[in-house]
DNA sequence: AAAATGTATGTAAACGTTTACGGAACTTTT
DNA sequence: AAAAGTTCCGTAAACGTTTACATACATTTT
């Protein structure tokens, strides 16, 4: 027997839907023994309300979408579960998407969100996303917007991100002051705001020691070790290679450990290396890598908080907000 | 001007909202002068189909759920990965959820995910679940169910899984095989099948090679690293401790590092260790670790193959299958 | 000119649920 | 005994969409 509706319970027991609507939800004005039939008839087929029918009578859902580029990803896995949980506590159902950083995948996500009413969006934009059409219009149509992470000033919506140059500054600083006097950076794809402050504080940090950065030692990559593996085996053939690298990611500085290896250079002795983000794996390897703090569990809160906060507001003119996080450097032994 | 439906373009077209679905539906009976207006009104307005009408409409919704313990486990996300993207091939969405291996939760999805009328579900079953009901359920209910990684002899669903007693020998004769003496397990949660295999399998390696396993070498953890670094530091604080550590996984071998390098262990002279899964930071560990492997995105494909296979299938009888997949040994440095 | 065909649109039911409203059958109050 | 109040339940509309069927008008065929 597949699943049953409400309609089916009334007609097994003769009663109106409406009557069994009421025994499901407890209602007072129902017979006590009327109610115990239908529960019981109703555990017996295992039913479960239709969240479609639900949905389509009532205007809320209790269900916000989140878009991430990857899931498999631990920065963001993190912040999954730190929003997931605030949700939860609240009541509310998370539907999780990647959008593997294609375009159009995350125009097609976006528009199946809207598609499914949800209450509200977090999003942590991709990085080959230029247009920014399928954001903005959910202003049109009411469904509150939090970036987090990879936010767009061009987008209308909550902004839960970094001082990613305060990061590149301080990643910059460090390495500096270690004594490394061949500084090179590895930056992300140059499509990402984040990508471009972290660079610019990592310049800020220079000029003040007013050193200047070589053009080679400045290259850009993708977040995925492979690429980011070539990317530091170019850097590290030149010539005249650096001694000190910046990744823009832990995920880049792990292909950059790998490359090191495979050349048999000592970090930190040949090369110092320092990440971004704070993976669980920094501590782990060898050596222990030094690298900028993300709060990614904390974002993710917050980024739940301030979403819900604005949906359950009855303000429609509530106001947009941006919390920015500041990165901490953590010390290891990788510089 | 919030979500606009069908009945809106209608009214303010002056139109019948039958008119307005064939002309979104681009069907041949309707004149292009009013399908041009339609579509383009229904541009302006960001229309949207609701999924929840449509999913009321259709006994199909294209969407399968997937339940795993825990997404911030690369290992899941990479069944995750393989498992979407057959399902996107095939049309169909992915509604992600975990469990956190919490029982109450794990219930409350599968509620939630027939409630929403999924045409098919994917989980890899929590560890603290001792009832099954909620799954079995699933039979009456006609939705297929398949389970990866970790399945349940009372289940009735599909098992895609590893044949987790042929890792467990092998990583337990390669550590004989290199010589090594003092052979410890730390095992897995023993509610779970994959751990009581790998176990047995262990075990059977040892005594073929007329080795006997101490009592105190065998010991349980959770998946999560900082139990199983605590675990490992009461192991190597044994009077005799173990030159060779069998961990149940990477993620728990991760912790078996840190516990060796806390207490000055040279990996592999003092202690030679071996994890399963071979997570994609195995290599990038110092020293790189050896380990079984698990074909995590492979099984997340033919997790989907299965289920929509199932889910396609006009036959109501269709019989369970049960896909096993080979555990390799992946030999690196850390043995 | 009648009949047949074609074209474009409308009507209405169905999916599953909730809920305002109404009413029947009692019971209690006057 | 009439009035008023309870208690329990049914009716029907609404949410957004699709689609079988009906219909109106125009055009073509006989």
């Amino acid at each position: 027997m597949p699943q049953v509706s409400i309609k089916d319970i009334a007609r097994m027991l003769n009663i109106s839907v409406a009557t069994v609507s009421r025994a499901l939800h407890n209602r007072y004005d129902v017979k006590p023994e009327t109610k115990q039939k239908v529960l019981e008839l109703a555990e017996r087929l295992n039913y479960r309300p239709s969240s479609h029918a639900i949905g389509l009578l009532k205007k809320r859902t209790h269900t916000i979408g989140l878009v991430v580029p990857e899931i498999d990803n631990q920065f963001f896995s993190e912040i999954i579960n730190g929003l997931e949980n605030v949700a939860y506590q609240q009541g509310y159902n998370v539907m999780i998407f990647q959008s593997q950083n294609i375009y159009e995948r995350e125009v097609k996500i976006i528009d199946q969100l809207i598609g499914a009413r949800v209450d509200g969006i977090a999003i942590s934009i991709g990085s080959s996303t230029l247009d920014f059409k399928h954001l903005n219009m959910l202003k049109d149509l009411d469904i509150p917007l939090a970036m987090f992470d990879r936010a767009n000033d061009q987008v209308y919506g909550h902004k839960i991100i970094n001082d990613n140059f305060e990061g590149g500054y301080k990643a910059g600083e460090f390495l500096i002051k270690s004594g490394r006097k061949r500084i090179a950076h590895i930056a992300g794809p140059s499509t990402l705001k984040l990508t471009r402050l972290r660079m610019q504080g990592f310049k800020a940090a220079l000029r003040d020691a007013q050193m200047e950065l070589r053009p080679e030692y400045l290259v850009h990559t993708t977040f995925r070790m492979e690429d980011s593996h070539q990317t530091a085996l170019d850097l590290l053939h030149l010539p005249e290679p650096p001694d000190a690298i910046f990744a823009v990611s832990d995920y880049v500085a792990l292909g950059v450990l790998k490359a090191a290896r495979e050349l048999n250079l000592h970090v930190p002795n040949d090369l110092a290396l320092i990440g971004f983000t704070n993976l669980a794996v920094g501590p782990l390897l060898e050596p222990p890598l030094t690298t900028i703090s993300q709060q990614s569990y904390e974002m993710g809160e917050e980024t739940a908080r301030i979403l819900l906060e604005n949906i359950e507001s009855p303000d429609k003119d509530f106001k947009l907000q941006t919390r920015i996080f500041k990165p901490e450097l953590v010390i290891r032994n990788s510089v």
